[in-house]
DNA sequence: CGACGGAAGTTATACGTAAAACTTGCTGGA
DNA sequence: TCCAGCAAGTTTTACGTATAACTTCCGTCG
């Protein structure tokens, strides 16, 4: 209350207690056992109380050389998905005091900006998704512990990897299609060149290679419902035979997907059955609701958090990937 | 390359270039014209290209007693409205040098967590939305610069208020409504207790009260599709005469109406007109393609971070609140 | 009775940066 | 000729914290 405008110090409050600035230093670090009497701590976080003391946490990064905080490094935020992956990564964080900065990645556009100037905060780590592709050569080439999310496992640049397991997601959609007598598939891939799509397009592949009498083919479109609705539209116009199974990379995807259905007097699932991947909200708001495959985001961002704390702290992460499971809706059924 | 594990620093770079200190923070802050020559100028930056020099923001920060760092607080991350605000304000933020770290509100469980110790991050002002009410408790008193979003200009706590002209939304809505007929309406509104809700409720029944011959309901219901379809059912199932238009308070809970809708064997726009606020990608996602109002979150998120430079630099902050738009979808109909 | 050790502190220092204040050498104008 | 003034630097300092190293005062034990 006292002073004029500028933020009580660890020395201020030192002052208003009638001790040495080391003395409050060590009662509010909790360090004080043994050093200093229990009245005169009292009287010290008294003290603190009364100015609404807070440590200047540049002094105190500065000082110990760390910062406890990440920079979390995701595509877009345009589903919750990474939303998610933020919340879950974050929670881990401040349960071992750790803070986490966002950076999302911009878009295309202007030239791919520092990441690291952008979040403006001195760092202990990073965790990039594999999609924020133009991000990372910029991450590169720093020596800061980095945990890559749904990034090839081989060949990675990161310290760690986690990945979903993407693969197994498909494997249990093809199946269920498959259990269901579908034999012509299209596949509608996302057109953004990143390990974690193309792990669906391989498993799609391998896993209908083994299937005999079956067909696929693949379509590819922008991850936006009009980019997926324009594509759909144009493969169902097509000439030949339709296929009776959609496999979309994600949900967004599908939903686009869902209105060129429409849109083409077809229904989903008597014509068409559609599957999506990520199980966002949307899901279940389109109709019929979508059979999909459920991708526990935040559990992602947990266990990406926790790699890095490993990472830091010199243990070695868990290995592993995180489970997927099939979720089935109304938007899948044998074909007609 | 030299030195051992540690990341070097500006004296590093002085001695590499044969230089002081003092020259290096002057050539690469960019104030060395007329103080340092050159080729001189030229061998510093060399230098510190040479080492991988990135200046230590702790330290920096430290010395300039500011961040450049401003905390979002948000309620929540689970539709993309909140995460365009932060594009846009981070979009801003960079443009001036600064980042932005985000603090989602965690919903309602466990104590209350202090966002200041979540960020972990030094900071120079804050952007709060007002429905990220238990946060704010922790904000006040301090003395960072704080500008609020979406909250009642008349008593707020902020420094300065950016809004969206919400009511504008609701009156376009209401007028489309009724020069389509409509005269009787259900209001289904979030059960979150936030002058934004508050705002779309008073001027639904204001503008009622002034069209003679209508009548007005109100339900309540969770932000979510989950809680929209429970809330609707009931609403349907009660006796009496059926309103023909259902007001969302957004269009997530629309899109919860939409199931319920179905589900009473009823259809949009034809036994029932619908509208939602926000825009978002699900609006244009769900059939029939909804009649909403269309928010820009990410001038909304832009505008805020303008204000609240505008605050740092003592400049008064933008006045007048922010466009919305109808448009005008599939769900609306004139009543049968 | 001396000294030894622990309690309860204090003093001093370093972290890396930005910038104010100072130094040095030279050139050009009165 | 002499000094003003400028270019081209250097030296020094402060930011606020955490902690290592030091001090002082007592009580106790050999």
């Amino acid at each position: 209350m006292a002073r004029g405008s500028t933020r009580p110090t660890s020395r201020d409050v030192a002052q208003a207690a009638g001790v040495s600035q080391a003395a409050v230093s060590l009662v509010l670090g909790d360090k004080w056992r043994g050093r200093v009497s229990a009245p005169t701590a009292q009287r010290v976080r008294d003290a603190a109380q009364e100015l609404g003391y807070r440590p200047n946490l540049a002094a105190r990064n500065l000082r110990l050389g760390r910062t406890r905080t990440v920079l979390l490094v995701v595509p877009a935020l345009t589903t919750e998905f990474f939303a998610e992956v933020y919340t879950g990564a974050a929670r881990v964080a401040a349960a071992h005091g750790f803070g986490v900065v966002l950076y999302p990645s911009p878009e295309g556009v202007g030239p791919a900006r520092d990441p690291f100037a952008s979040a403006q905060a001195a760092l202990d780590g990073v965790i990039a998704s594999s999609m924020a592709a133009d991000a990372l050569t910029a991450i590169r080439g720093d020596q800061l512990p980095l945990v890559m999310l749904d990034s090839d496992p081989e060949g990675s640049l990161g310290t760690a990897t986690v990945n979903l397991d993407i693969a197994d997601g498909i494997r249990q959609v093809t199946e269920h299609l498959l259990a269901l007598g579908h034999r012509s598939f299209l596949h509608l891939a996302a057109d953004i060149p990143s390990w974690t799509f193309e792990v669906r397009a391989r498993e799609l592949a391998s896993r209908l290679d083994a299937a005999p009498g079956t067909e696929l083919r693949t379509i590819r479109a922008p991850i936006s419902i009009e980019g997926a609705l324009r594509a759909t539209e144009a493969a169902l116009a097509a000439p030949g035979p339709r296929p009776t199974a959609l496999v979309c990379d994600d949900d967004k995807l599908a939903a686009g997907a869902y209105k060129a259905i429409r849109r083409a007097g077809l229904r989903v699932p008597d014509d068409l059955s559609v599957t999506g991947l990520d199980d966002l909200g949307l899901a279940t708001a389109i109709d019929p609701e979508l059979t999909t495959v459920r991708l526990d985001a935040e559990a992602f961002g947990e266990r990406g958090m926790r790699a890095l704390l490993a990472v830091l702290e010199g243990r070695p992460p868990e290995k592993g990937d995180l489970p997927v499971s099939l979720v089935v809706r109304g938007s899948t059924a044998p074909p007609r």
